[in-house]
DNA sequence: AGCACGCCGACT
DNA sequence: GTCGGCGTGCTC
């Protein structure tokens, strides 16, 4: 009988599986968890169904190893299986490197700790303290609870409780791990739903019910209620006994939407994200994979788990930027959740107020059903936005606020509301230069300016890192106290906000805050509870908050990002524009809304003052169809990067040179990347673009394998589907 | 991704 | 004379 091999994926940069010899009388199949001798060491490997065809070059039986144990973790199911390959296939990464993902989390699963709990045993405590009798009295009643909870609520220390095990009086009994998730109740608390709801609401529900895949575009403004119409099918899934996985923005996973959750179903779902504990994320994944967790909410690492009945994806704010992973595998969420429906049966739903261009296309073209909530909720009213011409009405020199902007919010203060101050840039100031010399301060390793942070007291690269002190003197020309800000960053925004309303108390919102998820939690609190009268913040408070006693909101600088002639910027200003917007006249007042602006007759700015959307989404969908832009041409982006400028130049050249030449296809570069240097590495980009029905990834992979070899410290990146067209 | 093997500079 | 830098290639 000839000897039992099975093929081993292993989380590496290796795109094949290896083989290996199966012991007698071990029994595995493809999922499987296994460790294998590699090298000098052993690692985890997951095994991988037999290749279709028998393509890769055997090895030499008497080089196979043989798997050391199987172990004794939840199997990936075949539809993340499937999902891995896929991903591999598309991204061109090493299949490994896609296993690995979707490995790293569950990885090291840990004992789950045992819960102890404590309850009476009949015999009386030799000594008796108010503290042991509160807690006897608190026990009385026969229950068993856990020792800390007994403790806590007897008002006790712990060692109280450990004292009463000791004396005998209490008995130490072992608990039932406490779930994930505690079920989810369909129908704790069933909304009232306004008719385009209801009727958005029973499409998702009948989607659900058929079992089948279908993709959904949930087209909403802000506050017209887009997530209690998606937890309907959330809890048709929850009532047919499925599992269901709502995908959000990491930062948009906040205390507001499980609140939002809690109210409908009862219970908050199951976290993944990356705040959770290993522990936490080992008893997650278990549960997923048992069935017994039906809903997850998590950031896009939440699309590895393995779902043992998924029956509904939810990609909340599928637009968003953060979807899209730009370092190792480079993938974008919402498309992959949209491959894992469909690996799945499933039915999904892309829910946005403001849908990416390529979701929008799709929409009108039919290929994603649009349900759409014209209507605001609860009738409160999306602030319409008034254009402030900076260029007629701009505020003085080193100044930010217009007079109009600063008389509005006067307005809203003198009224006892709050007003929001949105500028997507952190720090105080964008840009510090010498006053003599004009030098300006750079980061050492990044194309980039540094940007001063006061309150640190620093100055920062927002893309490496890097951290230096604010010099005394300007290190080019040694002037002292030449060195000054240029433009406005959040913190000097706060500035201007206390020096024109020295009474308004003004708070900075930006991921620059310390003292981590509590603090944020508690200044938002404060802001909700009406502690905070002017709030400025970066793009972090365009997200899921809810500030209900807001009236005014304020785009400070709305041109950012706009004129670099990269097409997705205006989609992108649009988007968060839209979105910050969205934060005013949520609560009982009525909300107001200006945007300061150098070119107000863009496109973008009049989308958005007319509140004109669709003829927005036919401006851009026009331009990037004249353009053959994604999506109605496929890109790609290969940035190569080297520690020294003309190595990179030199062999993006080279591989420009090798690409294979085909009707349709064009290469476009290289270029300086738009971030020339990086970390240390400069970087130059190609583009490829393609007809629309063009296996773009078969291209490349033709194209890598004649292309120069990779040598140095020369990597080449592959990014199919960049965001950026530039 | 690790890790060993391999070929050129400053130390006990 | 060795220790050790990291560039190159392999791991069933």
């Amino acid at each position: 009988m000839s000897p039992r091999t099975v093929d081993v994926l292993l989380p590496l940069g290796l795109d094949a599986a290896y083989s290996y010899l199966l012991p007698e009388g071990m029994e595995v199949s493809p999922g499987d968890l296994v460790h294998v001798p590699l090298g000098t060491k052993s690692v985890i490997g997951v095994v991988w169904p037999r290749a279709q065809a028998a393509g890769g070059k055997a090895v030499e039986a008497g080089k196979l190893k043989a798997v050391k144990a199987k172990l004794d973790y939840v199997p990936l199911p075949p539809d993340l299986i499937r999902l891995i390959d896929w991903m591999a296939d598309y991204t061109l990464a090493p299949r490994g490197m896609v296993l690995r993902m979707a490995l790293r989390h569950g990885e090291s699963p840990g004992a789950a700790r045992e819960r102890v709990g404590v309850r009476l045993s009949g015999s009386t405590p030799a000594r008796i303290t108010a503290a042991r009798a509160r807690l006897l009295d608190t026990l009385a009643d026969g229950f068993v609870r856990g020792k800390t909870e007994a403790a806590r609520e007897a008002g006790v220390s712990p060692s109280v409780v450990d004292g009463l095990v000791d004396d005998g009086t209490l008995e130490a009994v072992v608990l039932p791990p406490e779930p994930a998730a505690y079920p989810p109740d369909p129908d704790h608390s069933v909304p009232e739903l306004s008719q385009p709801q209801a009727e958005a609401a029973q499409a998702m529900v009948a989607a659900v019910k058929a079992k089948t895949f279908a993709v959904h575009l949930l087209d909403g403004v802000t506050g017209s209620g887009k997530t209690e119409t998606y937890f309907e099918a959330v809890a048709e899934a929850i009532r047919a006994g499925r599992q269901a996985l709502i995908l959000l923005p990491e930062i948009a996973l906040t205390q507001a939407f499980l609140d939002r959750f809690t109210e409908r179903f009862g219970v908050k779902p199951a976290e993944w994200h990356s705040g959770v504990s290993t522990r936490r994320r080992a008893k997650v994944l278990n549960e997923v994979a048992s069935g017994q967790v039906k809903v997850v909410a998590g950031a896009r690492s939440a699309l590895f788990l393995p779902f043992r009945d998924l029956g509904l994806i939810i990609v909340d704010e599928e637009h968003d930027p953060a979807y899209k992973q730009e370092d190792g595998v480079c993938y974008h969420a919402r498309d992959m959740a949209v491959v894992r429906a469909r690996l799945a049966s499933a039915p999904i739903v892309l829910a946005s107020a403001t849908p990416s261009i390529e979701t929008e296309v799709n929409a009108r073209r039919g290929r994603y059903r649009r349900l759409a909530l014209p209507v605001r909720f609860g009738g409160a009213k999306v602030p319409g936005l008034s254009p402030i011409d900076l260029r007629r009405e701009g505020p003085p020199r080193g100044r930010w606020i217009a007079p109009r902007l600063e008389a509005e919010i006067n307005t809203t203060l003198e009224a006892g509301e709050q007003a929001l101050l949105f500028l997507n840039r952190r720090g105080y100031a964008p840009l510090t230069l010498c006053r003599s010399c004009g030098h300006r301060m750079r980061c050492p390793s990044c194309t980039a300016w540094l940007v001063e942070h006061r309150f640190r007291r620093r100055l920062t690269c927002h893309h490496c890192g890097y951290q230096a002190p604010v010099p005394e003197k300007c290190p080019a020309c040694d002037a002292p106290d030449s060195l000054v800000p240029v433009g406005p960053g959040v913190e000097r925004l706060q500035e201007e906000v206390q020096t024109l309303f020295p009474n308004a108390r003004a708070l900075v919102l930006s991921s620059d805050l310390l003292g981590g998820v509590e603090r944020m939690r508690a200044e938002l609190d404060a802001v909700a509870k009406g502690d905070v009268d002017v709030v400025v913040g970066t793009q972090l408070v365009a997200k899921g908050h809810n500030f209900p006693g807001l009236a005014l909101v304020g785009v400070v600088d709305a041109d950012v990002g706009l004129g670099h002639g990269d097409p997705r910027a205006a989609e992108r200003t649009f988007q968060l524009v839209h979105q910050v917007a969205g934060r005013a006249g949520r609560g009982k007042a009525e909300g107001r809304g200006f945007i300061q602006t150098h070119m107000p007759e863009h496109p973008v700015m009049r989308a958005l003052v007319t509140g004109d959307r669709d003829a927005f989404y036919d401006v851009e969908i026009a331009s990037r169809e004249e353009a053959q832009l994604p999506p109605f041409g496929r890109m790609a982006a290969l940035i190569v990067s080297a520690s020294e400028a003309h190595v990179a130049e030199g062999h993006a050249r080279r591989l420009a040179v090798s690409a294979p030449i085909l009707p349709g296809v064009r290469i476009l570069g290289p270029a300086e990347a738009p971030l020339a240097l990086l970390r240390g590495r400069h970087r130059w980009r190609l583009l490829v673009r393609s007809p629309r029905n063009f296996d773009l990834p078969a291209y490349l992979r033709e194209w890598r394998a004649v292309a120069p070899k990779v040598t140095g410290n020369i990597k080449v990146a592959i990014d199919v589907d960049p965001q950026s067209f530039l």
